[in-house]
DNA sequence: CCGGGAGTGATACACTGTAACAGTGCCGAC
DNA sequence: GTCGGCACTGTTACAGTGTATCACTCCCGG
């Protein structure tokens, strides 16, 4: 994760200080998409304070990059699953039993969409799509659970 | 609008109530889609404070309705432009010039979701659908800008 | 009359995000 | 070397968004 950073920042000449590693590295480690101030207590410890506005600062740069993504349903930030640039359309699958994003893309979402804003006569910029629900693994284990009480 | 919420309510044998009314009215009255405390401000007189919070549980009443729709990327809040069920999926159209928000419906988008989901091991409980952009009429008037100028 | 439920008012609070300014370290210009 | 600009971070204060909690009223059935 770290080293994909490193690369992208040399390709446009902008700094990966360790602010910004340490940032990313709370965001990937963490269980579940944590908040930006979850992010801050994470990483002040006695005697140094990260303030919430620094991690704010950080993630904005990460999501510059595409390394994040912001999560508006949840005011949360995942680590990019995938290498993708920076306009694709990504499909983001909130588990709401355990917590857990995953993150998708779907060309053929992407192009029924583009068809259906052309119909609208209207020009997309970027565009979100979050799906709550369950995932696979927790549909399975509360079935098992359903049919053991049963 | 009101009288479609009166006979929703009567379905379901819940009160339409004066508050509801107006909080309902602010949102369809709104140039802008506004927020919570915008609503707030716009029912408050003086002699007479309407508190956020009691905007928030209109909002939450109406939103189990159907009448009303949450904005997840702006905090804000749309009257409904149709009439559909609880469980339909919406596309919503964020003009990031005049700030409007027009709401879609597309069943090419849904099912071609619904398959990405299915592969992806993953039961959709609601999603949301929410893209930015320029709307026809903005995108129209900044056209005739640009060539009045060059 | 009394009890209970729905709705609202009021206050306080938690959470999320931004503005503004100061300090620090680096690097090129002079 | 020194100066000045630039990027980054620290710090404080604040704006905006949403919720918890309790009290009060109103209405309706027993
Ligand atoms: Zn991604
Ligand atoms: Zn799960
Ligand atoms: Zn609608
Ligand atoms: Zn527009």
């Amino acid at each position: 994760m770290a080293a994909r950073a490193e690369e992208l920042c040399r390709e446009r000449s902008v700094q990966f200080t360790a602010l910004r590693r340490e940032v990313l590295e709370a965001v990937a480690a963490s269980e579940r998409p944590p908040g930006a101030y979850d992010i801050a207590e994470r990483l002040s410890k006695p005697g140094r304070r990260v303030a919430p506005v620094s991690v704010y600062r950080a993630l904005d740069f990460l999501m510059e990059l595409g390394l994040v993504h912001r999560i508006a349903s949840r005011n949360a930030f995942v680590p990019c699953a995938h290498e993708h640039g920076a306009g694709e359309n990504v499909v983001f699958l909130i588990c709401r039993t355990c917590g857990g994003i995953d993150e998708t893309t779907s060309p053929e979402v992407e192009s029924s969409l583009g068809r259906t804003l052309a119909r609208a006569g209207f020009t997309p910029a970027h565009s979100i799509l979050e799906v709550e629900g369950d995932c696979g693994a927790c549909r399975t284990r509360s079935q098992g659970a359903g049919r053991a009480g049963a």
